[in-house]
DNA sequence: CTGAAAGCGCTAACAT
DNA sequence: ATGTTAGCGCTTTCAG
């Protein structure tokens, strides 16, 4: 860059200024500056504003890079989600944001698209980066994946779900249990013809804890001696609307006495209910309909969605908090896996009619 | 950490292999096993297998910190989203990482609430680990925050919206135009008792494009010799369905005439029809609803929503296209700014039923 | 309270 | 095709 500064500034021409700049200007060593920069409170206080006085003049921000390869603390915590278009995983990230903040962690966030590929893909960029922790949003991982983890020598922590081995720790919640609930909740309300809106997986696109969920629902009709050939799959995750829509067609060409859905999301659950209204088929009078999620959408349709609520945001601190414990013990010591369940409750509300 | 390990594993006990611990079990160099790492495509085949088997045996990952800092190569690239909880923000975050994994750039991701001093908080933080270029989805800044960027020394894009004096590129559409569209059109539709529901700023939380789309619609009623007083603000931002059942109750308070309504969001447009089923209001026969930004659940509910739609996929390719332009430019000659105009448009459904 | 020396893990630039 | 040297910007450690 040519430039026409004055050659004074020629240690600061067309580059950021470093801490080496910045003592210069103030006057002092670098490690002054650094403890500055660090709010050390180490300094003299008259020494300090001079410093704060340059830093501010010269605009510099601190090169983390560099300082995490000499303090061997990255300062941040890697969270990977599914995907980014789903408010309970918003929800999670918000937790653990206003978890970790006090404890000055940052959080950077990658999605995979339930890819299983693109999950080690962006494993392998973290871990590159040197995470203090890693966590999950998903309890199921390529054999790549699982090895790097476990090679990182890192906390690593598995949410939203109860992974028969987990890498280590976890904050979850039985999905397979969630499923259950619903399939009780139906036959306890004496429905006769019960189906099911699922996702399908497909050439490494893996909706895991979905899949839980139906597993669960099935068994649970099964316990009852009841059939579960009306569960259809519909679509590859991310479940949305139009998959409860083209689900519902589905089931009732094939059950045209169906009287009750368990969708595997509030999203598809929502879609049931709209194209039901499409057809004159009135919810919950002929059709009852359960999802999953608890998302905003479902309180507001009419009638409002029953579905099974699990507190994401509380998922979310006690991810943090569990993140806090771990990492606060000795480096040489590692912690106890800790395995945390936050439980999944029904939520009775309109879309339910029961027949006895 | 006390390990019974042999003494010949002193150099990795407890500590993550590095480029040394490599290159001594391969017997190379490490510069060779660098080259390896980085597919230089320089190295024999042979050595190149032997340093990949060494590799694979130590669970090597590269230290991403150490090689940018040499590097002076961060390889990744930051995206800063008002929200997660948003279909076209996460939309926009595909296309984008689409774009750039071809040119092997990482996307990282942070989220403000829409609040400026979260927003300065979170630049701050992902200025620090040095980021090749920032995506901002916002185009209002605290004071602060515009001189870090001014002072990153980085290319930066706005997105999402046509700022009157940009910080350097931007991709995005005028919100300001989405607003006059959608007045225009429920003008022209004959509607006489016009109103909108909005959402508030409040304490450093802002809705800036949201604000901008009511800023259009007001100006354009006026235009048109219109009152404009049937404009209410409902909570802050995000803008949700909640947000468009409350509006629309002051709203009917306020003119029991009113027969047409534009909502900031389609997720408050949603919220609108929904409140109107509740209260026996039909639309579009009693009332009229026009949201913004063609979400699904628009076109699922009944009836669809007429919408204003944005490619925000396309959005995101087009900045990661301007972006690897951008790069690309010799470093020592700053790239002249872009600014890029993607459009919106008006998609009619059935919540619009013209009057004339 | 402040500073000097050494080095974190890697790669650019220059040998060979 | 491979190796050597130096140094990226910071912090640790130790000395004063």
């Amino acid at each position: 860059m040519t430039t026409r500064a004055p050659a004074r500034s020629r240690s600061r021409a067309g580059r950021r200024p470093t801490i080496g700049d910045v003592s210069r200007l103030a006057g002092v060593s670098r490690m002054t500056v650094s403890r500055v920069v660090r709010d050390l409170n180490v300094v003299n206080t008259r020494t300090r504003d001079r410093v704060r006085k340059a830093i501010a003049e010269l605009g510099y921000v601190p090169d983390l890079a560099a300082g995490s390869l000499s303090s061997r603390r990255s300062g941040f915590i890697a969270l990977v989600l599914p995907t980014l278009t789903n408010a309970n995983f918003s929800a999670v990230a918000h937790g653990l944001t206003d978890g970790l903040r006090a404890a000055d962690y940052h959080l950077l966030i990658a999605y995979t698209d339930y890819s299983l590929a693109e999950e080690e893909h962006q494993l392998r960029n973290l871990l590159a980066r040197r995470p203090e922790a890693i966590v999950l949003t998903s309890t199921m991982h390529s054999k790549a994946a699982t090895r790097l983890l476990r090679a990182a020598h890192v906390p690593v922590v598995e949410i939203a779900d109860l992974p028969p081995r987990p890498i280590e720790h976890v904050v979850g919640f039985s999905n397979h249990e969630a499923g259950r609930l619903a399939a009780r909740h139906l036959i306890d309300g004496g429905f006769q013809h019960i189906g099911a809106v699922a996702s399908s997986s497909d050439d490494g696109i893996v909706d895991h804890r979905g899949e839980e969920r139906m597993r669960g629902f099935e068994e649970e009709l099964r316990r009852h001696e009841r059939p579960t050939h009306l569960v259809v799959r519909q679509g590859t995750a991310p479940v949305s609307y139009d998959h409860g829509a083209a689900g519902v067609r589905t089931l009732l060409e094939r059950e045209p006495k169906l009287d009750a859905v368990f969708a595997v999301s509030d999203l598809s659950a929502v879609g049931v209910v709209m194209e039901c209204q499409r057809h004159g088929i009135r919810v919950p009078e002929d059709l009852s309909v359960i999802g999953f999620g608890d998302f905003e959408i479902g309180r507001e349709i009419n009638p409002p969605l029953t579905t099974l609520h699990v507190d994401f945001r509380a998922l979310g601190h006690r991810t943090a908090q569990t993140l806090l414990e771990v990492l606060s013990h000795d480096a040489t010591a590692k912690a106890p896996p800790r395995i945390i369940d936050v439980g999944v409750s029904l939520v009775a509300r309109g879309s339910v009619r029961p027949r006895r």
